[in-house]
DNA sequence: TTTT
DNA sequence: TTTT
């Protein structure tokens, strides 16, 4: 029975996206993704939590975070939870569990310049109009 | 600045859930949930692929998985994603990701008997009309 | 600024798809879908709401919902909200909300046969494996 | 069977909220959502199309609405779709699509000053610290 | 460890 | 006009 997976995140980029080219040429972007929620505690006091999420974008997607997106930037992320498990430095079975970004749309002013590396949008032409990115969905199925 | 941490997943219980009641009065529920997705691969050979999430109740939301949701059935859920560290018995900082649930919603037909010892939704009264249960909002925002 | 418009359902298909094929290539399907809602009222009583949403899914998922779905089956639909204008008959401006989809997925048991005129997905040897649909991206921004 | 029906939206307030007091105590905030694509033309031209949503907000967040949201501002809105219909003045029915929002989320920088006659975010304390404001589901399931 |  |  097919199922649904879907994950829907705004927020903020923690850092520049890192970009690793594979053999085969794939690239795969990732970046972590802070998204802060507020409440009251039982004393009335008001408490900021921030979640950390792990982001992967593939192929496309990667190019385009590696091209727009920077440290601080606001976006929107749709995708899907992936949890794989990998063999720590003392051959210990870990788990670690990612979002496979499917889209992601550019919220909010303009980032803030930092001192990243990445080609900043802030003095972009295309950066200028807010954009969405989506990833093609034949290649969104290819295993990895 | 206020984020969006949303996760929706449609798939079936692994296995029934597990209730525990908590000092201070609150109970948890905590029951895996499989989503299916399925594709072609370059051989154009179909493969099935299962991602297993961990999914926590809290509270009314723990009642009500632990009297009406069995092992195999269709479930909606609705929540949000939490990894919390713990340290593993060498001692070691591990992660586990979760998803907080905020909703759940009985889906398809009849769960299947199975010999699990949750009150079988199949002759439940109140199982006869399938039901969405919501999280209480000022309970949700609750630290734990 | 880009913005997001996302809905997502699960429902009942109220009839079978009804597929046109437009001068120029395109098809489009249209059926109805239900969701329904429970509640209690002030007085206690259980009260059942149902919406009815107007689907449209266009080219290569017009065909898969011509070809797999039936009324009375149980989907899950992620798609877009468009409202359009026409003209009545009295020459008057009208408006329409339809969801354009982007994505269904056929979900919990078997449809009920009816009198349908679709190829019934119950003795269809694709449908033995429930599946996802989704619109192919670059033709899914053509206007229309 | 219960069903979902739900629609994430982030867009821009095409003017200031307004609010009913009915009969009864209930309050309803009314207003409008633009959410806006890009896509590329059969030409290679860049197009803009602008959805426009007609949001309701009852009792809590149309008070919410009222005292933080603004013409302009960019928002994340959380809901459902419903449809009703009403008599015109020529006696025939008519059908409005509204969102019914369960959550507003405030986005992006501060909201535009304008003119309008609500408690402007921009000088409020507490809008210093962006909020998420949800609506409580016990009231969410009266009838209306 | 689920489902078809 | 669906479903349980």
């Amino acid at each position: 029975m097919a199922g649904i997976n879907k994950v829907i995140l705004v927020g903020n980029l923690g850092k520049d996206p890192e970009v690793r080219h594979l053999e085969g040429g794939a690239s795969v972007a990732h970046f972590t993704l802070a998204t802060n929620e507020y409440y009251k505690d039982k004393q009335g006091n008001r408490v900021e939590r921030t979640e950390w999420h792990n982001i992967a974008a593939w192929r496309g997607l990667a190019e385009m975070a590696e091209k727009f997106l920077k440290k601080g930037q606001q976006v929107y992320v749709e995708g899907k939870i992936r949890t794989r498990q990998y063999q720590d430095k003392d051959n210990q079975t870990r788990y670690i569990t990612e979002i496979i970004a499917d889209e992601i749309t550019m919220l909010g002013g303009r980032p803030n310049a930092g001192n990243g590396q990445n080609a900043a949008a802030t003095n972009s032409t295309e950066a200028e109009a807010p954009q969405t990115f989506r990833q093609e969905p034949e290649l969104d199925q290819l295993p990895f």
